[in-house]
DNA sequence: CCATTAATGAGACAATATCTCATTAACACT
DNA sequence: AGTGTTAATGAGATATTGTCTCATTAATGG
């Protein structure tokens, strides 16, 4: 399994007991096809409480193993992904997801941090746009 | 005033009426110090609805006059500044924007979009990190 | 196998966002 | 200025998402 390596660190990362639903929650992550909101997590193991969810994806996105990403709409998206996948384009519109890798993307980000006095959470650079497949999908208030 | 034109700008594009709810929102945003989140807008002018401050925010976001800024936790945060100010850097903990300017964004931005054809939402990028003089801030759940 | 205590989860609560639809009022046109 | 048309509003219900409490469960070291 790929994401072998993973899946086990995640368990024992910022931990001190590998515990049943943690696994499950872990191993529903990395078997995830995409990004997924907290929510929908939820929904697909309802044997596992909400509060150890939230709080193992907030432990995920903490170490790396997952990232934290703000598309249009109320809920965050996370999506499987740590040190190889730091720098994302997203579609505020449809949410299509995609790398940003090999572009230098690190050294801007650590200079223009560094001309302002922040620490970058793991150098993560998220750029909003909308693909060109996208047409305005009016909000119906 | 400084920012007459966006104001003007703001009340007239994208609504085909000018009302006097819209008017208190924009002069409310405009004069607004810092960002700010919806319900914050909402409970400085009670005497307009929420469903119509919630209305006014989006299309003002859609039109570029202000900017979203999906900040650590839940509620997303606006602030004033089109054209000018599409460039931020957000500290996840604490909040605190920085603008970032004259550092070719725009052209890095543009050639990562059109590498993915993407259309860059007004050319707006944010990063998030954490800015140092924020510690660990837990959530207790 | 036991004791310790980290972790869990049910469910209340809080915060935020959206929707419905009857009412109001902005605007074009006299 | 008066009037008809209809865009826009807002009160309040509802939906969605996130956090908290605390009694109970179970992982781990010894």
């Amino acid at each position: 399994m790929a994401n072998r390596t993973a899946l086990t660190t995640a368990l024992q990362m910022g931990f001190s007991r590998a515990t049943g639903p943690r696994k499950t929650v872990v191993e529903t992550v990395v078997a995830w096809e995409g990004h997924f909101s907290a929510e929908e997590l939820c929904s697909s193991i309802p044997e596992v409480g909400r509060a150890t969810v939230y709080r193992t994806l907030a432990s995920l996105q903490k170490d790396g193993v997952i990232c934290r990403l703000m598309i249009n709409g109320r809920a965050p998206r996370y999506l499987l992904g740590g040190t190889q996948h730091h720098h994302h384009m997203v579609c505020n519109q449809c949410g299509s997801v995609q790398d940003i890798t090999g572009c230098g993307v690190d050294d801007f980000v650590d200079t223009v941090a560094q001309q302002h006095g922040y620490k970058p959470d793991g150098h993560r650079l998220e750029i909003y746009g909308r693909c060109s497949l996208c047409a305005g999908k009016e909000i119906n208030y």
